[in-house]
DNA sequence: ACAACAAACAGGAAAAACCCTTTTTTTAAA
DNA sequence: TTTAAAAAAAGGGTTTTTCCTGTTTGTTGT
């Protein structure tokens, strides 16, 4: 294979070893290179602006440091929109999954497909400037019967209150600790409640562990 | 590099993206060859009788269905005890590190290492026996001061309550479901609360969830 | 039948969580 | 500078959780 005739691809991956063996595999497929792989949102944009060559497609992680994968994205689409765009991600998730779409990527893949689909994807990516997996297609067909309400946005003090609530801190220390009165975080509780469709603390735990507002 | 020399790898993960990929690099490391991967514990057992040449490294990976990492591990360790194991995983977990460690493996990778020090993880678990990184090496330690003591035993009905605390049910209704009274319930709370050292409901509730009593 | 023991249950009370409404303070905007 | 909106705080009440110390019930072995 004679590189002038190969499609450049990047990578965007926080996993170097994933990222690594993925540079390997995508090197492997008939008539596709890979430039480089970044780090993460913000290292990608200054190795864009550091080479030269411009890949024709991205393949990009969405669960990254610094900045994410959706920022990133966002970011493309803005200021890189002539290369196609297709998310990696671990989790089928609906709503990151018509997220990414709706932000400009041309296709959404999990990382458990088969390497051949990969492939496939990328050959399709650059013909027909989009692929999509059946598993992805029927996600958004669901997603489009059980119109679930947006995922709601939380303010900063909200989100150091949630964490705080996955503790066995009571309301009062939690106070303590941001620095607020009991009543205040009486009505954080009270709000979050009412926004997230819970009845008691334990269902704001659970919520926050589920959507990674919280780790343990 | 001729095959005579090389030593020959199994890889274990259900991403079969990531298995692909990583062969790929595993592969082009010196002295190294990628017999086989499996998608889990099962179809590794399966492959284990099936081929004839047997690997001498496996790279596990502990995420898995079917039959998970800890699962796998533990029938190595019985079944095929020449076979050296690496433990591959995204999350640097003291108790899962420790876990793996005394299952038999020989050490414990986490998969955004830099691909350098796979090599090299690779060549020490060969050569020295064992692998362990800086980082796991400092957890082990950590966990080493900190002598946590045993794990408790449960008894059935214990774990069907701390199932049902990981919910929003109220005591009151978590009694009608078990068909018992809110006393007995306070009870088995009491007893928990004291044989887990924790302070209240929500520090039931991550503990649960950390073992794997409750899964969210 | 009876000790021995665990599981189930109970009374009572303080602490924390929960709920609804209203007021004060802070911030941003016109 | 007045005004509107958001954030913080509070009043005042109900329910649930938490804690302690018992008692009753059921099971098992001898």
């Amino acid at each position: 294979m004679n590189k002038a005739t190969s499609h450049n691809i990047v990578i965007v991956d926080d996993h170097s070893l994933f990222a690594s063996s993925l540079e390997k595999l995508v090197n492997s497929f008939e008539g596709f290179n890979v430039l480089y792989h970044a780090k993460n949102g913000k290292d990608l944009q200054q190795k864009l602006k550091q080479y030269s060559e411009v890949p024709e497609l991205i393949l990009l992680d969405l669960n990254m440091p610094v900045i994410d994968g959706f920022e990133t994205m966002q970011w493309l689409h803005e200021n890189q929109k002539s290369i196609k765009v297709l998310a990696l991600t671990m989790e089928d998730d609906e709503r990151k999954i018509l997220k990414m779409l709706s932000l400009g990527a041309k296709g959404y893949l999990l990382k458990d497909i088969h390497p051949d689909k990969l492939n496939e994807a990328l050959v399709q990516t650059l013909e027909k400037g989009y692929y999509h997996s059946e598993k992805v297609a029927e996600s958004l067909l669901h997603s489009l019967h059980s119109n679930d309400s947006e995922k709601p946005t939380f303010k900063e003090r909200e989100i150091d209150f949630m964490k705080l609530a996955c503790s066995e801190m009571t309301y009062k220390e939690i106070a303590d600790k941001m620095n607020l009165s009991p009543k205040t975080i009486d009505g954080y509780r009270q709000d979050l409640f009412n926004k997230l469709d819970v009845k008691n603390r334990v269902g704001l735990v659970i919520y926050a562990l589920k959507n990674d507002i919280s780790k343990i």
